[in-house]
DNA sequence: GTATAAAATTGACATTTATCAATTATGGCT
DNA sequence: AGCCATAATTGATAAATGTCAATTTTATAC
């Protein structure tokens, strides 16, 4: 039942709006979780039977709010949201977003309560998988604990890049290198990487960033300026990849290593 | 056999310098994966017999290297370690620093290799868990893998943080932010809260930090001027806390949620 | 113990980015 | 379709932190 029916010119690269997309199974972060090939048909259907889908999110809808109790873990499954922590000034800090296919709550596991609030950026829907089940039955399914501890492990891994981003770098390499992760995750996805639209603000990139609005709208113009990106609003075109990642600070194998990482699990 | 004897005088809340300190098992963050009350006397063996002794790395020397492969996490036992990331320019980022009972390795499960280099501050020697035969052992005992999963999302959940104050947070903020994590930790494993050494060079600070050198020196100079520490070299005193915490921007219960989650797993 | 290298501190200055303020554009709603 | 709140852009200025350079202190090696 994962595998919902995708109209197939989805399927093809083309510029879409994820508030009309449905992440293909092939492409979903479960994919190894809900289909790998080590996995009968029968035990499948037992995870299948464990998920639940909830009623698609409207725009700035919670999915959960700061310290409610963590109950499940969820997936994308179209549309997208943000996830932030509130600081102690009343502020918050966007922590991340997230594309059909990708998982939100990991992070509270832990202490069982979530440290972060989760939104949508528009309609969305969500799969919900109770976590409780699923500890069960990844006890009786080696792959399916394997896959969920590759998957906290990238969790881990992205938000070391993050920081790095955060700690050691210009502006200008923030939104390059934000601009070329959104394009990955879509080319991922099966969707253009040249052309998308943006689903969050420029407040919530300039927030996840560490940046003032200003400071981003700013390197927007410059980078249409220096024919880096066409945009207009959240209409992005990337123009010239290679500059936006000199600039971002990547060398090639960066981008190498997250696609060929991409294919194995995500 | 995990549970090193320990020196009586250790267990006292007293000013310790890392090298010297063999963490109690109590503290050790293995503690729930390796002596959790569910877990009987021969189960406990079975975890046993998969954990290997290194002999203890030098100062400097190196736990792993970066696109080493993964076949292992590790957990310090004594001494202390930095973990870093290269970047494009040749420089690193600090990605974190490794007290006794703390774990290293978790951002490689993904890849099958380590994203980051592990490095020795001092005379330290660790645990190694082959993670092969973990994840094997969790398949049989629900409490092992359930423990394992906590410790990688509270991993998530410290990354998060840190991404806060990389983001948002002035130099005074960070800094104060760290020492006083720092000061958390070592109360964690039953040392004084109030005064310690530090492991790290300065260098190591201002780089995990975001900061330039002269910034995390001049920080320093300025918290001993405002009597919010006494510091001499990796000698510190905490003096003021409460004001520490207000210019860290942390509100009480930060500190306290940290705790009693230490209780309860790490 | 002395020489040498590395780390830490301090000052002067440059640069980046935040802040404040004003304007324009956009999207949602009736 | 038009109004209003919100989002985005742009400019001027200020503040924080980085960079460069010099000095002092500490650690390491012979």
């Amino acid at each position: 039942m994962l595998q919902k029916t995708v109209p197939t010119n989805m399927r093809n690269k083309k510029v879409v709006d994820l508030h009309a997309a449905k992440v293909a199974c092939k492409e979903c972060s479960l994919h190894q979780l809900c289909l790998p090939r080590s996995i009968n048909g029968s035990d499948l259907e037992k995870l299948d039977s464990i998920i639940e889908r909830k009623k698609p999110l409207k725009r700035n809808e919670h999915l959960f709010q700061v310290g409610s109790s963590f109950n499940s873990i969820y997936v994308v499954r179209s549309g997208s949201l943000k996830t932030y922590s509130p600081t102690v000034d009343g502020q918050e800090q966007v922590t991340g977003f997230h594309l059909p296919g990708e998982l939100l709550g990991l992070d509270a596991i832990g202490k069982g309560r979530h440290p972060c609030a989760a939104k949508a950026l528009e309609t969305t829907s969500v799969c919900e998988v109770p976590f409780e089940h699923l500890e069960g039955l990844s006890q009786e399914l080696p792959t399916l604990q394997h896959q969920l501890l590759r998957l906290m492990s990238k969790e881990i891994f992205d938000d070391q890049e993050l920081m790095l981003l955060l700690g050691k770098k210009t502006a200008e390499a923030r939104l390059s290198a934000f601009l070329l992760s959104i394009s990955l995750r879509f080319k991922q996805r099966g969707f253009s990487s040249v052309e998308f639209y943006l689903s969050m603000s420029r407040n919530d990139i300039a927030n996840y960033l560490g940046l003032a609005v200003e400071t981003v709208s700013r390197m927007f113009t410059r980078f249409q300026e220096d024919g880096l990106i066409e945009a207009e609003r959240k209409h992005i075109i990337i123009k010239n990849r290679e500059n936006m990642r000199q600039i971002a600070g990547m060398n090639e194998c960066c981008d190498e290593t997250s696609a060929r990482d991409s294919q194995q699990s995500i």
